[in-house]
DNA sequence: TGAATAACTAAAACGTGTTCTATATCTCGT
DNA sequence: ACGAGATATAGAACACGTTTTAGTTATTCA
């Protein structure tokens, strides 16, 4: 039976999968992550090719496929564990503002400058998500809720979020997402995303 | 030199491209819009080949290249056909509802089950307007502004919507798209779309 | 009208995501 | 330590978007 090398586990996001499989196991997702994230960030989503993240893998192609079923899983599982590097990050950092509209527009101008700087990276990894189909789902989900709570715990200062703050949080990812594809098809500037971010912010919170 | 048929016209979104070109040349375009929107009916993004498209529409495959760059051009010239035709239709109906608030609601639960009647076509235009790269900006750019005008004209009752109106009108397009995708990859049900769009109405209209 | 130019057609060819095949290597239970 | 089953490898093969080539049909305009 073709199964992953994760099989009997269970399908935990595949960037928790740190402590399944076997060692080497682990050293190879790590290394296939790795390079998918050096292609996207020198030459963004058409440099991902999935015979270059192999070889940069070292990995057969077969594996990387077993690993990783589609181009999209492998970009948007890359993507959950950036997404998960920054939300532990800003877990333990205390985040400046008094009201939740400060401390979100910090957020926000925070991350649309992360996002600036590796511009290429950006594109790979918002168009990846946005075009993942039903089959990804799970992967998209993640990201998803992660991107939510994340907004939602720097309203409420890392306290538990109420059911207002969440919805309001579930908005400005819509918003944010929107954004995002906007910038990478070049449609928005830089300028343009923090404009519609504040406006947003001021509409939800003030 | 390699040029578009519509070449020497202003640049003119494409689906009101009725007045340029020959006869032949816009019974052409129809022929091939036609055939995208009854493939992608019937089997959604992936069934949107463009060999069969050209099969479809009786044109040989470098020809539908002329008229369309890429399948993504393709698809989102189409999206913007329909989006048209719903936008056209929507002014000359009076929408219910006595506030801003209620014809929100009404147009957007009108357009939920729009969508929901022809699953696959939502698949299809939602993936290629969401995957589209920078040189589909211009397509792309044509039914945003278009979306975000009607549901500007909404809240206003077909009034000029004022800055605050278009703001609200941006982000509740934000949503729906955001939505849309979701739905699309089905981690949101048709009832999680309406849930989700009712709550934003109501955090940005109450 | 006739020659130049543009548009169209048919079909081959190319690039990249994905799948398949055959073989080799690793891992684990006995 | 051994054999069975799971994993990994190299590489061919396939599918579909896209480009290219060669030849045919329209269109234009002098």
């Amino acid at each position: 039976m073709a199964t992953s090398p994760s099989a009997g586990s269970p399908d935990l996001p595949a960037w928790q999968l740190g402590d399944h499989g076997s060692a080497a196991q682990r050293e190879r997702r790590q290394r296939i992550l790795d390079a998918t994230l050096g292609l996207a960030s020198k030459g963004g989503y058409d440099a991902v090719q999935m015979r270059t993240v192999a070889e940069h893998a070292d990995v057969a192609l077969g594996t990387l496929y077993r690993y990783f079923p589609s181009k999209t899983h492998l970009l948007v599982t890359a993507l959950g564990r950036e997404f998960h590097q920054a939300h532990t990050k800003l877990r333990r950092t205390k985040i400046p503002g008094n009201t939740p509209s400060q401390r979100m527009l910090h957020v926000l101008a925070k991350t649309t400058r992360r996002m600036q700087r590796d511009p290429h990276l950006t594109e790979a990894m918002t168009r990846a998500f946005m075009f993942a189909d039903a089959t990804a789902a799970t992967e998209v989900d993640t990201v998803s809720k992660l991107m939510d709570r994340t907004f939602a715990a720097t309203m409420s200062a890392n306290g538990e979020p109420d059911e207002q703050q969440l919805a309001i949080a579930r908005v400005l990812s819509d918003v944010w997402l929107s954004v995002l594809v906007a910038w990478v098809t070049r449609r928005a500037s830089a300028s343009d995303v923090t404009d519609r971010l504040e406006r947003t912010v001021r509409l939800l919170l003030d």
